[in-house]
DNA sequence: AACTTTTACAACCGCATCATT
DNA sequence: AAATGATGCGGTTGTAAAAGT
């Protein structure tokens, strides 16, 4: 069916709103409560579309709105939410008194996205995107600063690394079923919502040093059916893990650990709170919100492992 | 200082859904 | 049941300000 236009577009003003627009309409809509948004433009002396002075108003003059810097909190939720909800941005705005959806999705957007890819997390599923990691970079990159990894971290690259050179084949059908595994999970999530990542990745912090925190468990938090049945030919040992072998530096404050652009940083955002403390107990390692490359803080990788099987020489 | 690029966010657009006739 | 109107929602765009060169 035809669908007439929301307004007559002769004569109808576009663009940034001025004071004295905002203040006609503040004015109108104190006096006539909102509604009948059709009609208010004309009866509040506006030349707007009815549609605009809606978006105006819920998203910047109304007066219960919260303006301002989203918080720890706010933002955490928000993670967690939309690893839930995906992208209903209303319904997470439900959530966040004073908060509205474009504004949501706007800080959504121009912040937690880009900080969730830069952590090689995928902000769709909230899984982490192993595929695009380069894993010869990371290794390469620590191993070239002398910095101290967390053991599971680089036993995960590691096997990861080997079998993607064994077997490609297994890991790619892996990271199919992960993306499979995540998609379903994020559908089936109105009866019984999936745990969000941010959470799981939080609950891999306990991980032991002892072998039973490495890649199975990460396999295993995020969607991989059976781990031990297809990660035969990954070299991780229990020796490699059990048997620590430490390379121990004191961390350089002047000297970088890795390159800026280094995709280890990706891994570090993803990981880094694997078998350490989180740096902010109440927070998610990929809520850090105003200061975000401080938060971005290496100090969770002050350990670092170098398993027996791995041959330096390759990285080098 | 001038220019270019990036970032942040307000606003727009089109479609979906619900309500009313 | 169909047509129409009103509103809500999510994706996208435009642009001012900030940052970088």
């Amino acid at each position: 069916m035809g669908r007439t236009p929301c307004c007559d577009k002769n004569g109808i003003k576009k663009g940034p709103w001025t004071p004295e627009e905002d203040l006609k309409l503040t004015n109108y809509i104190q006096i006539h409560g909102p509604g009948n948004w059709r009609t208010l433009p004309k009866n509040a002396g506006l030349q707007r579309c009815g549609k605009s002075c809606r978006l105006r108003w819920t998203n910047y003059l109304r007066p219960d709105i919260r303006r301002g810097r989203f918080s720890f909190e706010e933002e955490e939720i928000i993670i967690q939410l939309h690893s839930m909800l995906g992208n209903k941005w209303s319904a997470i705005a439900a959530r966040l008194p004073g908060r509205t959806d474009n504004e949501i999705k706007n800080y959504w957007n121009t912040h937690i996205r880009k900080r969730l890819l830069r952590s090689g997390i995928d902000p769709v599923t909230h899984a982490p995107r192993l595929d695009v990691l380069d894993l010869s970079s990371i290794l390469s990159s620590a191993l070239c600063n002398r910095s101290l990894l967390n053991p599971q971290l680089l036993s995960l690259v590691n096997t990861l690394l080997l079998l993607k050179q064994e077997n490609p084949e297994i890991l790619l059908q892996h990271l199919h079923q992960n993306q499979l595994y995540n998609s379903q999970q994020n559908a089936s999530t109105v009866s019984t919502p999936a745990v969000p990542c941010t959470s799981v990745v939080s609950q891999m912090e306990p991980m032991q040093a002892n072998g039973e925190g490495s890649c199975y468990d990460i396999f295993t938090h995020f969607g991989y059916p059976n781990p031990q049945e297809n990660l035969t030919s990954c070299s991780l040992t229990n020796a490699s893990v059990s048997q620590p072998n430490y390379v121990q530096c004191a961390p350089n404050p002047t000297v970088p650990l890795v390159s800026e652009n280094s995709d280890f940083q990706s891994v570090q955002g993803s990981f880094g709170s694997v078998g350490s403390t989180p740096l902010n107990s109440s927070s998610t390692f990929i809520n850090n919100s105003s200061a975000d490359d401080e938060r971005e803080s290496f100090s969770s990788l002050l350990k670092f492992e170098i398993p027996e099987s791995l041959n330096i020489d390759d990285f080098m």
